[in-house]
DNA sequence: GCCAACGTTGGC
DNA sequence: GCCAACGTTGGC
């Protein structure tokens, strides 16, 4: 079962509020490349929480509970017919012990390839399976 | 279809 | 506040 990796700013939306909501519909994924990652994600499927902005940091643990579906905000096509924008819906699982931060990340040369430091745009991404064995050891998750 | 101009993300 | 690294838009 894959894991991925999902960035929010928590100023907008952060680990606690999801704690707090018990679930939620993951939304403003608007860039193509993080749609198609945020459509592969089945349900069941984990995912860590990574807050940008001052605290560059992965923070906790969610669960996919319900796959990819139409953003019910923004009901667009594409020029294919096909829905632009996806949403998923989440729950809180464990708030990470020790928060993982970018610079921690970036450090660490076992994570020299995660799309998280080579791609640094990306707001959905897989995690390689041997990287998330290393970020759930380091942040107690 | 190309690409210049513009917009966005997110770290620094 | 700046700007690198993208993505998007629209004129041609």
């Amino acid at each position: 079962m894959p894991t991925f990796l999902l960035k929010t700013e928590p100023s907008e939306y952060s680990f606690d509020d999801l704690t707090r909501d018990k679930r939620a519909a993951w939304t403003g994924v608007s860039n193509n490349t993080a749609l198609a990652h945020l459509r592969a994600m089945r349900k069941g499927d984990e995912a860590f929480i990574y807050h940008t902005g001052d605290e560059k940091a992965i923070v906790g643990l969610a669960q996919v509970i319900k796959s990819a579906y139409q953003d019910p905000e923004q009901p667009g096509l594409n020029p294919k017919g096909e829905p632009k924008f996806a949403v998923v819906d989440l729950k809180p699982l464990r708030k990470a012990r020790t928060p993982i931060t970018l610079a921690q990340i970036k450090a660490d040369k076992r994570f020299a390839a995660f799309p998280l430091v080579t791609q640094s745009r990306l707001s959905v991404m897989p995690v390689p399976s041997d990287i998330d064995t290393a970020l759930r050891t380091l942040a107690g998750l």
